[in-house]
DNA sequence: TGTAAAATATTAAAAAGGCAACAATTCTCG
DNA sequence: CGAGAATTGTTGCCTTTTTAATATTTTACA
């Protein structure tokens, strides 16, 4: 039953802390590519949110966007901020609820979220790379649920 | 060609955008959970680190924390600082190298450790069940390419 | 050997994030 | 209808992270 110490076999991973590190190094890799297009991962997240919510559809709200990305309240506030003085959204008032905040794209942000796309593209063909061996369509569907609220 | 507009087909998400969430909501989840024991997410990654490592090993240095979690060097810093001032953790001149500090498991350290071992094992039930469909081994090693570096 | 380059960890200053409290609006239902 | 509850977004304040620069030690190699 004993085994010798220090034998090779170190603990498995669990998939929580493999999915700590592996966004730790998406997010890190993602950042450097950002880099040049002067917008941080998150702010690019939401720059994409906007631009797949397509503009008819009269931008996103703040609650929304939290609950898209899962990012707090307040830190989105502050990013919208930014990318507000950056000119890349703007805010527009709900027309059926004056709580609601609106962000939309401006279109120096459309193109930027356009620009950051391609970079998200080729980060598709490194990353669906890695997970060669696994079906591509399972697992997105699983780490869309893992994306969804874990606790109830 | 053409399709009505506004038709339900949203753009499928990316991998980067579904780890990032994913990762966000594991970290949210995780959060929450570990607050009673009074360490945050990252904390606690150190000190399972160092408890995987092993107390015989001579615990890890700071580059190998911060090669292994992904977590910046200066970020590091100031984490093993907080660790230290609640005693989780000391640090000891590496006997080698004396540019190097190994971080070291105090026996609080360890159980705090030991309690949030149990806390993750309760995520891992959690999460497994949201990858069913998928072969968790084949899973672990593809995210473990993936939490490897992105970049070469 | 000795000197330049690399590696290791830390610090200081700036940026970003998170919690608690708040104002404004809408909803619930008695 | 109307008062209390819930929702929405923001702000103040403090904590944490990040970026750039630094000191120290080790390595490479001429």
């Amino acid at each position: 039953m004993d085994r010798p110490p220090d034998s090779a076999d170190p603990a498995p991973e669990t998939l929580t802390e493999l999915i700590l590190r592996a966004s730790a190094q998406v997010s890190s890799s993602l950042g450097i590519r950002l880099k040049p297009l002067g917008v941080q991962v998150d702010e690019m997240r939401v720059l994409h949110a906007l631009s797949a919510a397509g503009s008819a559809a009269g931008g996103l709200s703040m609650t929304e966007l939290s609950d898209a990305l899962v990012i707090g309240g307040p830190t989105l506030t502050r990013m919208a901020d930014r990318l507000v003085s950056e000119n890349l959204v703007y805010r527009a008032p709900d027309p059926h609820d004056r709580r609601r905040v609106r962000l939309h794209l401006t279109d120096t942000g459309a193109a930027c979220a356009a620009e950051g796309a391609e970079i998200v593209a080729d980060m598709q063909q490194l990353l669906t790379a890695r997970f060669a061996e696994l079906d591509l369509d399972d697992l997105s569907s699983a780490l869309a649920r893992t994306a969804s609220p874990l606790d109830d």
